[in-house]
DNA sequence: ATAGGGTCCGTACCCTAGTACGGAGTCAAG
DNA sequence: CTTGACTCCGTACTAGGGTACGGACCCTAT
């Protein structure tokens, strides 16, 4: 596969040209410029790669910034690579985390769907139960394999008895 | 556990007071409201742990629409089960397929983890590689039909040569 | 009863992640 | 050369998901 224009790369990658561009300016993608020619941008096929990468990594729930860090991680000898080791595991974590997650949201839908064969009477069931940590996931006899991370504390308002105000924390989702 | 003021209920559910009149305000939650008391909003731990159920799902890659959709989707003698079925049956396609791109970014991380012992030289490794469709394990390829349900469709010119959408402007030399 | 924190509501504001537009330059085909 | 498709850049605008106020009302302990 040889280089495209924008338009082509972003037919290929699923996205507008104009997010190409803004990803650019965002610093998640290089400038691709051959600099003696015309101006226009040329995309290798690892450049698209990484823009189809950004986007999947978008669907699970990663914001531009934090992958702008996944990306960042890679084994550069020149980096130091005992930091590029433990973002790795903090990431790795935080993914381990969104699987588990998304399986107990399986779960309940698969119970949902056996409790609901396509009419008639059938029980009460939000896929809320299925979700509570305090009381584990024993639907279908499919092995929890791990023993549920449950959702680190992230910075939280914790002014004991609202001491000041609680206005002013700042999340970053 | 008894039922909570919106600071508590916000506190355990970890978001700020202002989130849950606004997700009330979406319909994501009904007004916790006892009418005949003082106008104050009162939190039963079920009403909690859909507010959690919420924030794990937007963790996870969905929109506040697609949440609506999971929560509405309960086996309600009343409602028409066989619609009920197959939009768990849709949710679950998605679901799996999030998963699956979290395991790849999940085996990407474990190998960059591997080869990143703690210092020294390594060879180069960027996540990239491993999530490419091309040469990993089979993941149910979505290409071209699947309209990527996480993120808005939104308008994107399709236009193959932009049969119409000729804004651009004769220049005089 | 009164103080101080809690709550109410509406509106305004903010950040993220794009999208749209305008005016102009470039390229390849005819 | 002329066209029409494509590109460039900068700026403005949007939608989604919250956050922040402000002014007023409510509750509980002292």
């Amino acid at each position: 596969m040889k280089d495209l224009t924008i338009a082509k790369a972003a037919r290929e990658a699923d996205v507008g040209v104009e997010t190409i561009r803004f990803y650019e300016r965002r610093g998640l993608i290089e400038q691709p410029r051959k600099p003696q020619s015309s101006g226009f941008r040329v995309y290798s096929p690892e450049l698209v790669k990484r823009i189809k990468f950004i986007r999947q990594a978008q669907q699970i729930g990663f914001s531009l910034h934090e992958i702008q860090e996944l990306l960042s991680l890679r084994a550069d000898p020149a980096a130091d690579c005992s930091m590029v080791r433990s973002q790795a595991i903090a990431k790795l974590e935080e993914v381990k985390r969104k699987i588990e997650q998304l399986r107990q949201i399986g779960f309940a839908l698969e119970s949902l769907i056996a409790v609901c064969p396509g009419r008639g009477g059938l029980q009460a069931c939000t896929i809320l139960d299925t979700l509570e940590p305090d009381h584990g996931p024993p639907p279908p006899r499919i092995r929890a394999d791990g023993p549920l991370p449950a959702i680190p504390p992230k910075r939280r308002r914790q002014n004991g008895k609202f001491g000041t105000d609680n206005r002013q924390q700042r999340r970053a989702t």
